[in-house]
RNA sequence: CGGGGUGUAGCGUAGUCCGGUCAUCGCGCCUGGUUUGGGACCAGGAGGUCGCAAGUUCGAAUCUUGCCACCCCGACCA
């Protein structure tokens, strides 16, 4: 079976040569996690720096894949300027000594940053370059791997009345965290994202904030990306660093594992009182001011793929998808070919007036099969294939990808059906993940109940919980299952913990996640 | 950073136990021809310091020692 399956993923990618390594593989696929390593490649692939070990888990991400991601921003970017939000840009550099300030938040990334400790190079003599122990900073510097103490020191000079509250600030960037294992896509050492961060003078304006910002990030996940997410709150255990609530969306992949998709914190006080940040109130008293950040990051392109691909590559969502409608055409000869293109503009002209991103593949260097083979690896929603046959009869064969069906269609009309089908499958894909999730999220009310759903259905387990972080981890130990979240309007139920019997009020969403 | 595994052409590999026609095969790449409605076929061709460095030997991909890199699991995490 595992042979097979190998053999079978390779004979697909050497028409692509996009073969990763699958030295791993053949001791043994028991999930599908591995395959979608290899659909990466049509996006991402890790940085060749193999000698280099101090930039090992960095990752290139190719023009294909980059441009999904710009699409992202680009809707998300709407979205935060919708919600008032403006972009700014802070430095990557941070002194080590804005970390300090911050005991949580110091004590959560102290472990994962890179430090710059000098700032020149020289030669050795040797013909070698050397760093030059006479350029060593008075003050190292971190490479952010988040901006909170940057922008906190920033913010205390902006701010001193109400009236500059509220300040609500986006950025998008880079950032690095040295993670000990690094995971492509997932976790790898620099990655991009934005980062929101806000500063208000009550603290109900700062929680309908994080509030607000968390549905913006379900509403891109859900209507966008097609991916069902769980909104909720973290557990002291998950909580970001220097956060007094951390809320979250959880997206289920199709192997049942959670992945966390999203963040929006309330940070409180934290900051500013870190940061010395206080304004003074329209009652005339001094205050500190109250903080959010959010951020979602090039992890999403992880979630995408893995939430909706399938054994033949990507399924990608079209309201995300950087070209909608690919055309193929099908001919031998010149004559054919001029026709066919003839017919292939005027469909891509119509397509583009409804703002629909067309391809018309008219490549001479590779036969069709090859072509429709490597668009749906790509994750292509819709397929236009046209030949001589529907040139006489003024059809065109229409595919879609989600669901692989193939329909012989009617030249007329043809830019509206592609656009109901675009929805369609918008839709389609969403349901099919939707209800994925529904039947993996199981309710269960004993700890031996807890671990055999676990191993043998996966996906989330809904169970009570006392509430205390010492269960979460024995839990956690024992199982590898963590609290992914509790679920906002959660129903309130009596019941008692799976794991120490005591009391609880509600149940929370347990799950193995990436 | 701990445990396990692997390094042979762009990718995937055979060969390593037992040193000597041993550098294998498939894909990809290049050239020519025939093809083109689901990943074409035929013929020819290019491409390798067998991870690196020492050592043993008449002789090392193969044995020894050291180093390096990568992958998986764990701890950590968006």
């Amino acid at each position: 079976m595992v042979i097979k399956r190998i053999s079978y993923i390779c004979y697909r990618l050497r028409f692509l040569n996009l073969q990763y390594s699958f030295q791993n593989m053949a001791k043994g696929l028991t999930s599908r996690e591995e395959d979608y390593s290899t659909w990466y490649n049509e996006l991402v692939t890790k940085a060749d720096l193999a000698e280099h070990s101090a930039v090992r888990g960095c990752m290139v991400i190719k023009p294909y894949g980059y441009s999904i991601w710009e699409k992202m921003q680009q809707v998300l970017d709407g979205m935060f300027k919708e919600t008032g939000h403006s972009n700014a840009y802070f430095p990557l550099f941070i002194p080590k000594s804005f970390f300090s300030k911050e005991a949580a938040h110091v004590e959560g990334f102290a472990t994962e940053c890179a430090v710059v400790t000098h700032y020149r190079l020289k030669n050795n003599g040797k013909g070698e370059l050397i760093v030059d122990p006479d350029a060593k900073l008075e003050e190292e510097l971190i490479v952010r791997p988040t901006s909170e103490t940057i922008i906190w020191n920033t913010y205390k000079g902006w701010i001193q009345s109400y009236r500059d509250l509220p300040i609500l600030v986006n950025q998008w960037a880079n950032v690095v965290r040295w993670e000990m294992r690094t995971r492509l896509f997932l976790r790898t050492a620099e990655f991009l994202w934005q980062e929101g961060h806000t500063a208000h003078a009550t603290a109900q304006e700062a929680i309908a904030e994080t509030e607000q910002m968390l549905g913006v990030y379900a509403d891109f996940a859900e209507n966008w990306m097609a991916m069902p997410v769980v909104k909720g709150k973290k557990s002291a255990n998950e909580r970001f660093a220097g956060a007094l609530e951390t809320y979250c969306i959880e997206a289920m992949m199709q192997d049942g594992k959670a992945l966390q998709a999203g963040t929006s914190h309330f940070l409180g006080q934290n900051f500013a009182k870190a940061f010395d940040v206080k304004f003074t109130s329209k009652e005339g008293k001094l205050d500190y001011v109250w903080a959010t950040s959010w951020g979602v990051s090039t992890r999403l392109m992880g979630a995408l793929v893995m939430a909706h691909s399938d054994d033949d590559g990507l399924v990608l969502p079209p309201k995300l998808a950087p070209i909608q409608v690919v055309i193929v055409p099908i001919y031998k000869s010149d004559e054919e070919l001029e026709s066919i293109s003839a017919v292939a503009k005027s469909i891509s002209a119509d397509l583009k007036k409804k703002g629909i991103s067309v391809k018309f593949d008219n490549r001479d260097t590779q036969r069709p099969g090859f072509k429709f083979a490597e668009w749906e690896l790509k994750g292509v929603p819709v397929r236009i294939a046209i030949g001589p046959r529907d040139i006489e009869n003024g059809t065109v064969e229409v595919a879609r990808r989600d669901t692989k069906e193939k329909t012989v269609l009617q030249l007329v009309g043809i830019d509206e059906k592609i656009e109901n089908l675009l929805n369609q499958i918008q839709d389609n894909i969403y349901q099919k993940a939707k209800s994925f999730q529904e039947n993996n999220i199981t309710p269960v009310n004993s700890y031996e109940e807890f671990k055999e759903v676990l191993d043998n259905k996966a996906g989330f387990v809904s169970a009570h919980w006392d509430g205390t972080p010492e269960t979460e981890q024995k839990i956690k130990e024992e199982t590898k299952a963590t609290i992914r979240c509790i679920p906002l309007n959660n129903a309130l139920e009596d019941g008692v913990c799976v794991f120490s019997g005591k009391p609880s009020v509600q149940r929370v969403l347990f799950a193995r996640a990436y």
